[in-house]
DNA sequence: GCTTGACCTTGCCATGATGGTAAGGTTCAT
DNA sequence: ATGAACCTTACCATCATGGCAAGGTCAAGC
């Protein structure tokens, strides 16, 4: 199997596969004569792996962690529990943030009247806050 | 003023305040004899409302964009709520998809026994996901 | 006057995850 | 044998920010 299909069947680009293995993520695979990258069906279930954490929003150095926990036979899941909640904490932390933004956006688009005219609630705002 | 006491008053770093100008955000200013930027009450202004803009998520190009409106009194405030309402809509976009994760990831976390043994349920989802 | 410390200058490198592009080699089907 | 579709490496770009290095400047105290 290519990188190409390993990408199609991992919804990975080719791109990111070649780079997760330059920075150390995966380990290099068998190459062909020609020099091809070739994955085996046990490489394509990793690179699932690394998306399925990736649309979760883990960062590299974290599933770098997560994955070797899950070939180590001994590992613990205390570890496992502690690295998705510190993410989990992270990502309550952004929505917080988002949230505040959105809310304030809200507020001064609303007071927008957007008649076209020079007079602006949302330029306001941006000049000398009246509140939050 | 010197950078120092720009950087204090508005609440940006001197380092971010050179590389707004550098990045064509803010006209150069005056210098000094020593080639010391030199920052008038109006400068802090500006750089108050960019602080403020980016606490609120304006990417620096929006926040150019923000500040040529601000300071054409020919503007139309259609102008600005429409640049504020798509950025709204990026905000809520991003809700969204934390909001997806903070749930996987609520989920995953309470099925997870961390009675320190090999058994994970986060990986296995990780590995094979059951749903979602 | 000279030293010292706190400030300023520019310029380069790094982050994190991803995309693009360029220049070249391979494979396969026609 | 030719062309399309694939592969290779290597470099550059994004976006906002921080860090560091090497050097100039200013003000206060001795």
């Amino acid at each position: 199997m290519n990188i190409g299909q390993a990408a199609a069947a991992s919804g990975l680009s080719a791109k990111m596969i070649r780079h997760y293995e330059h920075s150390g993520l995966l380990q290099p695979t068998q190459r062909s004569d020609a020099g091809y990258r070739q994955y085996q069906p046990k490489d394509i279930e990793i690179l699932k792996f690394i998306r399925r954490a990736r649309v979760l929003g883990f960062s590299l150095a974290d599933i770098a962690g997560l994955l070797a926990l899950w070939q180590n036979p001994q590992r613990s899941n205390t570890v496992v529990k502690q690295v998705a909640q510190q993410h989990l904490a992270e990502v309550e932390l952004k929505l917080q943030e988002l949230h505040a933004m959105k809310q304030t956006l809200q507020q001064m688009i609303a007071q927008c009247a957007a008649d076209g005219g020079a007079h602006c609630a949302i330029l306001q705002h941006l000049a000398k806050p009246t509140r939050s």
